[in-house]
RNA sequence: GCCGACGUAGCUCAGUGGUAGAGCGCUUCCUUGGUAAGGAAGAGGUCACGGGUUCAAAUCCCGUCGUUGGCUCCA
């Protein structure tokens, strides 16, 4: 006897089947062209298989190469013959995890003694596409604990047995296809296939559960296509992405250097990149002024105390700098980590009135950490660098409102750097690891409150991540991803109820009692060289008119207007206008290419015409010729744009 | 720090056991040209560094340093 069942598809239409069908019949009794497209399904919010019978009433939603989560199947699956193209080639490999991840999958395994490195990719590949041509089906089915435990104990894998034994019996399922079996929760493609391309892009090592002192496995990453133009596409797009890279262009654009006789992660600053990075000092300056800041200074070195009293040391000794001992007995300095410790003790150089709050006081304060040299990475990771540092100590009823304040700080920020692709991440606790945090919870949960009200009250779009608070409290951080789209954090709010107990940090209030004030680490920017890197990535090295080295070049037709040249540029710089000229022998179609590479905003080209009549022929990068102006009007037009982009903070 | 790869002229790279190469850049000369590369000549390298194998090493092996893609941590 048949019974009916109701089907809710993402349209809210409703669609009667017989009990026991399954997503795939339900794709081709809408259409044979949904039927051929569809590659997955999800079944009341869970993917499932395509051939997964359903038995009672469900929301289905059909899934293609275009859902995001259609392309987690495909690569889930992928990496299921990748996994079996491992057993292949290494028959002894012990397979632990496969995930799909944002931009295709990887593998971990143990391969024991051997070696795996690039030039074993083309074979992976092609038996991987052997393999995948195949049209194996992937089928899932359920197994009980103990028999999941005997067959990973006959296969001596101690991996796959940590990960069953943390499962519940009843919901444990092993996937086949072909000869190959995996413990695997399942969502899987019909059938091998639809796996028309792959490409194995890296090989690395990779600790068992991302810990340091598990063994190390080894982590094949690859990335899968229903067609093979759709391969060559994505490595056509990473090409592009790596003409952006910040460390190309801080090259080609003479921004910064690195000399291994000054040390790993030690960057150099070239006179084109200081310029740009004072300007944007000065630019963050204005704005704090407005906001209310007070602008600190304080040294490179502290003494260890100092992070003892923080709880710096003790947290992150490990990555300082050795201590700098001095001819005194037991006397230790460490290299500034961080800014915070200097700043409290300028808070308590005079006692403060609650009339005082908020005090800002704001630092361009270099810090060194040593990271671990696998870690560093052009400028968007390194051992020295300048934060566009600032601490808020306020009272508890002033948190939100000065949380606020920042905010709009940061956003103006962004904006006037064109900074639109951003994400705000709210870090707060780790619930299942409450011990690692110090300070008080009720202190915690008002901080945590705080921060999701302000981002509230400002309307900002957040995500929120629990485990990614720092140990003295939660945090709001502004994520930004590079070429490659590998995510950056760049701005960050943190509250503090933390440094203010370990410092004693005292305000008298109204009630002339002593009370603690609470501090807000905050920096837009979060490292200059950072913020660098990334607007670097962002632009393309086409910076806002505003910021970039040179704004103009001024091209001569040829030699005989090179004065003429001169005199233009001189009365741009008396418009405040950074212009250069080119007076070389060559022609100006050269002159042109050469400064369009530079990614130099305006050229101005003077020839007998504008000679004779005072004026430049106005050409804007990428864009081509504007016509003919006079000097004065192409200045205004300069200062003009620049007024539009850079607004002032209010 | 660990795993993989890489290190040749200022830059980008070719050369895989037998006399160190190209393009761009740089210098000099010719050319004085109107919107993305004018021509010629020249200078420039302990092939990252140290050791080993070999009649012979940029090339093969070992070590060190650096760079790089990941893992971990973080701004």
């Amino acid at each position: 006897m048949s019974t009916k069942i109701n089907i809710t598809l993402p349209d809210g239409s409703v669609r009667q089947y017989e009990a026991g069908i399954n997503s795939f019949e339900i794709a081709r009794s809408i259409s044979e062209g949904l039927a051929r497209k569809v590659i997955s399904t999800k079944v009341n919010g869970r993917i499932r298989e395509l051939v997964t019978p359903i038995q009672e009433d469900a929301e289905v939603q059909l899934l293609n190469w275009d859902d995001k989560e259609g392309k987690k199947t495909f690569w889930h699956s992928s990496a299921h013959v990748l996994a079996q193209t491992l057993e292949f080639f290494y028959p002894n490999v012990k397979l632990t995890i496969g995930p799909a991840i944002d931009q295709g999958f990887y593998y971990d395994v143990d391969l024991g003694e051997e070696v795996l490195s690039e030039k074993d990719f083309p074979k992976l590949e092609q038996k991987f596409l052997e393999l995948a041509r195949e049209k194996f089906e992937f089928q899932i089915r359920e197994v009980s604990k103990s028999d999941a435990l005997a067959y990973y104990e006959k296969e001596h894998n101690e991996f796959k047995l940590e990960l069953i034994s943390n499962l519940e019996d009843g919901d444990i399922t092993f996937c086949d296809h072909s000869n190959f079996t995996d413990l695997c929760r399942g969502g899987h493609l019909p059938n091998t296939g639809l796996i028309k391309a792959v490409k194995i892009m890296n090989v690395a090592g990779a600790y068992w559960r991302g810990d340091e002192k598990k063994p190390q496995l080894t982590r094949v990453y690859g990335i899968s296509f229903p067609k093979q133009s759709m391969l060559k596409d994505y490595l056509h797009m990473l090409e592009e992405a790596k003409k952006r890279d910040h460390r190309k262009l801080g090259k080609e654009l003479e921004l910064f250097t690195f000399s291994d006789k000054v040390g790993q992660g030690l960057p150099l600053w070239l006179p084109k990149g200081a310029a740009l990075r004072e300007r944007l000092e000065n630019f963050m300056r204005a704005a704090q002024k407005k906001a209310g800041y007070e602008p600190v200074v304080t040294p490179h070195i502290g003494h260890k105390n100092l992070y003892v009293t923080s709880g710096h040391y003790e947290k992150y000794g490990e990555d300082s700098f050795k201590p700098i001992e001095t001819p005194h007995e037991g006397e230790e300095f460490f290299l500034k980590p961080m800014n915070c410790p200097h700043h409290c003790e300028i808070y308590k150089a005079s006692p403060k009135s609650y009339r005082d709050l908020p005090v800002r006081l704001a630092e361009f304060g270099t810090v060194y950490r040593y990271e671990q040299s696998g870690e560093l990475h052009g400028l968007t990771r390194v051992r020295g660098f300048t934060q566009d540092d600032a601490h808020i100590f306020c009272r508890v009823d002033q948190v939100k409102d000065e949380f606020k304040k920042v905010i709009d700080l940061v956003l103006y920020v962004f904006k006037a750097l064109d900074f639109k692709n951003f994400t705000a991440q709210i870090s707060l606790r780790d619930p299942d690891n409450l011990g690692k945090y110090i300070g008080d919870t009720a202190n915690w949960e008002k901080a945590e409150r705080d921060i999701i009200e302000a981002t509230e009250e400002r309307g900002l779009k957040t995500e929120t991540v629990y485990g990614e608070a720092a140990f003295y409290g939660p945090k709001l951080d502004f994520m930004v991803e590079d070429a490659l789209g590998r995510e950056w954090q760049l701005g960050t709010i943190q509250v503090d109820y933390n440094l203010p107990e370990r410092f004693e940090l005292e305000y008298t209030g109204s009630d002339d009692n002593k009370h603690r004030p609470v501090m807000i680490h905050r920096a837009p920017f979060g490292s200059l060289e950072r913020f660098v890197a990334l607007l670097i990535e962002h632009c393309e090295g086409k910076f806002p008119l505003w910021l970039t080295p040179e704004q103009v070049t001024i091209l001569s037709i040829s030699e005989k207007y090179n004065e003429t040249v001169r005199n233009v540029a001189h009365v741009l710089n008396n418009y405040d206008i950074r212009a250069l000229v080119d007076e070389r022998a060559e022609k100006i179609g050269r002159k042109i290419r050469d400064a369009e590479i530079q990614k130099i905003p305006y050229m101005l080209i003077v020839g007998e015409k504008e000679m004779n009549e005072g004026t430049v022929s106005v050409r804007r990068q990428g864009e081509g010729d504007l016509g003919t102006m006079e000097i004065e009007a192409f200045a205004k037009l300069v200062n003009e744009e620049i007024e539009a982009k850079l607004q002032e903070f209010n």
